[in-house]
DNA sequence: TGGATAATCATGGGCGTCAATGGATCGTTA
DNA sequence: TAACGATCCATTGACGCCCATGATTATCCA
């Protein structure tokens, strides 16, 4: 099984260290782990998106099919690049989040790992849950037209 | 792993110098080092592009399918390596930016460096934020149509 | 079946190393 | 000799690495 699935939430120390979901990190051990998670501000959403290899090769990929010095290229690529950030994973399996990645995700002293297949989200608790209730009341109404629904609620679970 | 990745800001002290972060001058060694950096006035922003052996190669690569004694090679190899400079890295990695290159990026007190995979760039920090900001609008634009291949927070329907 | 034991994982703290930064020294040159 | 540049040195603060603790879960045996 090589997606990321369920959510934890976790404490981020004095240090600014967050454990890295022991069921996320066997995930990226697989992915062709090269040091390092690749971790970037998600574009609509006060969350940071994260993943392994995987998920870097998806953003190269990107910008792969775009001539070289064009305008579009660059832009992507300071869009792209330019908000990534390698986070490393020591030891014990904890990275350390950066303060702007913290600002933008409003992380203070819990962080949720959301797995969303391929990639996972850090979200700062109380707004995930947030997002979440709008997102069951979407699926609510959803649900008729999906007949029976494709998630009957598996989407708790997560230790809180 | 052997581009440049994340950004960094370090400061210019009173002569001038700045640190290179250390992840990419360990990218640059790697990068058949030649005693210094390529550094040159981006084309299409306040900024600086600069790299290795790498991306010396990109340049010529560049001329190289133009014509000789054309016009538009002429043009480009002026554009191109007129405006290059080799900087010395000293002994605790620092480089010295020459006034014209601080000039054209607005340089003052800090620098931003910003890994695009073969080159990087180097930033004011209140520019390369607006740009950022820029970008990143755009890139939302474009999202729908690069569609699967960013995304994949499938928020109904998990990753195939 | 229940309890004891072992293993896994999150969390906290201490310590050593390295990088960034500032300053000093030495050599070169005009 | 004065000014500039380049190399070297020192400090400080952050980060990586290691170990200890506690809690929860899984395993095994009586």
């Amino acid at each position: 099984m090589d997606r990321f699935v369920s959510t934890f939430t976790n404490k981020i120390d004095a240090k600014g260290r967050v454990s890295i979901p022991a069921p996320f990190r066997a995930v990226l051990e697989r992915d062709g782990y090269g040091g390092g998670i690749y971790c970037y501000p998600s574009l609509d959403a006060p969350a940071l998106d994260a993943g392994g290899e995987r998920l870097a090769q998806k953003i190269d990929g990107l910008l792969a099919g775009l001539p070289d010095y064009s305008d579009e290229r660059d832009e992507l690529s300071v869009a792209l690049y330019g908000d990534v950030q390698v986070l490393a994973i020591d030891g014990d399996g904890r990275i350390v989040l950066p303060q702007p990645l913290r600002t933008h995700a409003g992380l203070q002293s819990e962080v949720t790992f959301v797995g969303l297949g391929e990639k996972f989200q850090m979200w700062a608790p109380e707004r995930f849950d947030e997002r979440r209730r709008a997102a069951r009341e979407k699926v609510q109404e959803h649900r008729k037209l999906l007949g029976r629904a494709a998630r009957s609620d598996g989407s708790e679970g997560d230790g809180a």
